[in-house]
DNA sequence: TATGAATGAGCATTCATTCAT
DNA sequence: CATGAATGAATGCTCATTCAT
């Protein structure tokens, strides 16, 4: 224990997850989330670079943690085709799986990712909420290419997704499942967004 | 004209919005507020008890003023039946049509709204919300018990309405125009909700 | 009292000037100096920017006082001659005069003036001690050249006269007038700057 | 080699006098003045108590080493006389010497001695520091009773000759040699303090 | 009523010092 | 001895709030 310590970052983010999730930012003392985490308060600062820097860690983290993980499961064949992409639904029906679970494992999440507090001009998290709209809407883009779905607006229909599942994590039923959340909102899509008869899109 | 000056606390409440919305609310000094409003910073203090309380009244005027006219429309006849109750989809898609015209009306909104920050423990606000869930939730209910609509968890979906709403207001296409995005909603309820073929709920 | 006022930054300057004196600069908490100047912290900076720029003020205004003093007196006739430019003798006794007055009057100015702290990198700070220096060397050079005295450097001279007067005035005997002292610096200089017999310069 | 490792305690000064040298005391970091020397954090208070103990170190035993360097070479024959007791003409220039050569080989000496800094209550400082304003005003006094020199004030001309030293190393033109510099001040000394006729002080 | 100078509690941040390794 | 991660006392500075004008 003598090399700047990975064990003690994580005990200082888990603090501060818990301490911002339930608090605005500024009522949030740093020396809150010091000792939560038992440790001195100059040893946050070793770790982060200010108290927003520690905010804006949290929620870049975390969404980049989200974003990493349906990447790969989402992967639009752009530049050819993907070995085994799946089909639109598929896609679709994994995405929202993962995302609720994500905020099941999560439950700080959506507390934490409330627009325009520190570190939402961050770069890293702009490209990475863009790149969760790309996917979602590249996503449904082929459905409607392949006349599996039916949407004039998928760049909103991205924007839906997880949105219902924010709404679901933060004012939905306390004792509900996440399978019957996942189940619910696909229930919506899959009946919103099924083809229409004599239409293309 | 409750107060001494209403004019001048519409200027106030005009400032606070848009630099509320902007920045998190502790990176906005009162004296901004004060200053944006042309008037002094003891001036703020005649009309509002103070920055946490001028922040709440934003939130809960705004959110009071958006169920107020919500409310009337859709009437669910709780204690005996209401004198015009509508079909329940006319009632589902007059809720959408007037919560998007109200974001659009109120852009900041969705903004200001942001949970967790200061006056969201405020009773009155509380309250409102579960009021706006309740509407749709019974409106949702009326659809199924009617046979109209076909929905396991009305309370979710209750919350999944202004989800949608929200969505579309923070990251939607800036240049779509509400009717559409009211459209795009709409399609998607109107097909995830309507009745299935030989299933009651 | 309700423009910001001149006098209260008066009070926060003597009572600045008397602890930075007493004092290294990292020793004395602006608490102290609020307190000791019977204003409140805050108040401190309205009127300054930051503790450093308190104490650089304080430096740069005594040390522009003092040329600002010196100046129109010793005005080396550069463009065209003064009307009433006094003999090389004349002037040089009344800079060590006017030093010496000054330091008097101004019992703290040479421990603010301890080279190296905040404030001895400002602009207007160097401006002003080389304009002292050529100001005096300027003055002796005129002697030099009238032949009313003798110095092979008078760079170097010009520096030793403040030398001369801050070493009296930080170590010399307390009770010593300043009037003796002035003649002591003076007797110095007039013998040790006497025209040589048979030399130029 | 009183200390474990003299070689290391070297380094930890040579660094220190540096910094301390080029700003004030209390922008100088401990870790700064470690990493300069190449040496950890802790090392330094191996070899020094504190860091006030460390700058006081370097004041004190720079003054030490400058009055250690001239009290052999000036003692006054106070009880007795010295066996070799030089003139009192020789005595000052042999100091004034001494203490340019001294300030040219430690360049950052007057910068160390700023006035007020933490380290300057210290007794051994203050002592050495009125030893050697004995020694000057000794030596000058001698001279006096000698018939050799004229000087109402020994006790302030003793502070005068530091103070010459002082302002040609600090604002003296950086490229003047140390011997100029000897012969200016002692120039202006050997007319200032030559006997006038007719007086006896 | 309206103002903004004055205030000081409150907090982020720094950095001398310690001590486990 | 040597180190640098950890600590928390100390302090600069901010800004909501007050109140004399």
């Amino acid at each position: 224990m003598q090399r700047p310590d990975e064990k003690k970052r994580k005990q200082i983010v888990a603090a501060a997850v818990k301490l911002f999730a339930a608090r605005p930012f500024h009522e949030v003392r740093l020396e809150d989330v010091a000792s939560a985490a038992h440790v001195g308060k100059g040893t946050v600062y070793i770790y982060f670079d200010s108290k927003e820097e520690l905010y804006a860690s949290l929620v870049r983290e975390a969404f980049v943690a989200l974003v990493d993980r349906l990447a790969p499961q989402l992967a639009t064949p752009v530049n050819g085709r993907a070995a085994t992409a799946p089909s639109s639904w598929d896609g679709l029906k994994l995405v929202v799986k993962e995302l609720v679970e994500f905020s099941a494992a999560n439950p700080h999440f959506f507390r934490l990712m409330r627009a325009g507090l520190p570190g939402h001009n961050d770069r890293a998290l702009i490209a990475k909420r863009q790149e969760l709209g790309h996917m979602l809407e590249g996503c449904i883009r082929r459905g409607v290419r392949r006349g599996e779905m039916s949407d004039p607006h998928p760049e909103l229909t991205a924007q839906f997704i997880p949105g219902l599942v924010r709404a679901a994590s933060l004012w939905g039923p306390e004792e509900m499942s996440p399978d019957v959340v996942v189940n619910h909102i696909l229930r919506l899509l899959e009946q919103g967004l099924a083809p229409r008869k004599g239409r293309t899109s």
